[in-house]
DNA sequence: CTAACATATCGATAAATCTGAATATATTAA
DNA sequence: TTAATATATTCAGATTTATCGATATGTTAG
């Protein structure tokens, strides 16, 4: 942290090149920050992305639980811990349907998260 | 995990509404995912999320790692070992310039993270 | 060279996360 | 009701991550 207020201002006043140190208001807040982190955090891991990928290409968009298991190289209490976290975030909704569970994405808000990156990069995002 | 191989097409013989357990081929294949989740856990952090905005809203698209600390609240050594994880992750590049170090956005691989997420989530990503 | 500054790294601690064996819960079939 | 099945939860250990004080490194000014 600079010892002076404003060291560009000084730098420049002493005919250096500063770095451009400047007040920067409205930053992405907390609280959103916080919001997005925690659903871009729960994409951030390899057997929930695959978990991810196999319910988007199943025909139905939903696939039961029972399917993960095999494919993954995880025991199903492992499989079941990253469905919880996924389905906590808010990317996965659970619905039960006799004795099986059934996972689909919430297609809602994964478009909201895009969106909502899009914005705060700007202009580099899709 | 299933104790018979298509448990679905037993359960059809016997007359029930089965689970539609399938082989899901191609799933997203491991390397892939560890790759697109290292980048997307980087982004998954509200701190990480702060700096990348505050880069982003930089006039030059380029900050001066001295102007973070003051913003966010947290010390400096924690700053610099958050935009480590992002220059590892490849989402930013860090330039030395005399006493200074620049941080900027590798707009590439954020284009490229955002297409390939829209590919394995299918028509729902913009 | 020395001082001041900007930033990174080290080291330690606390907290969070991943993993799976064992077990509990819920549902259905018999 | 009992057995079998599908899935979640509990628990414990291992690993990773976040945090920051202290310190090291690199740069520039004098």
């Amino acid at each position: 942290m600079p010892l002076v207020d404003k060291p560009q201002e000084l730098a420049k006043a002493l005919g250096e090149e500063a770095c451009n140190y400047s007040d920067h208001r409205d930053p992405l807040n907390v609280p959103n920050s916080e919001r997005l982190a925690t659903v871009l955090s729960a994409l951030g891991d390899p057997i929930r992305l695959q978990l991810i990928s196999i319910i988007a290409r199943a025909e139905n968009k939903e696939v039961c639980a029972c399917s993960f298991v095999g494919d993954l190289d995880r025991a199903q209490p492992t499989v079941s811990h990253h469905l919880k976290t996924l389905t906590k975030s808010g990317i996965c909704k659970a619905e039960r349907r006799g004795r099986w569970i059934w996972y689909s994405l919430n297609h809602d808000l994964i478009q909201e998260t895009f969106t909502e990156l899009s914005q705060i990069l700007g202009d580099l995002a899709p």
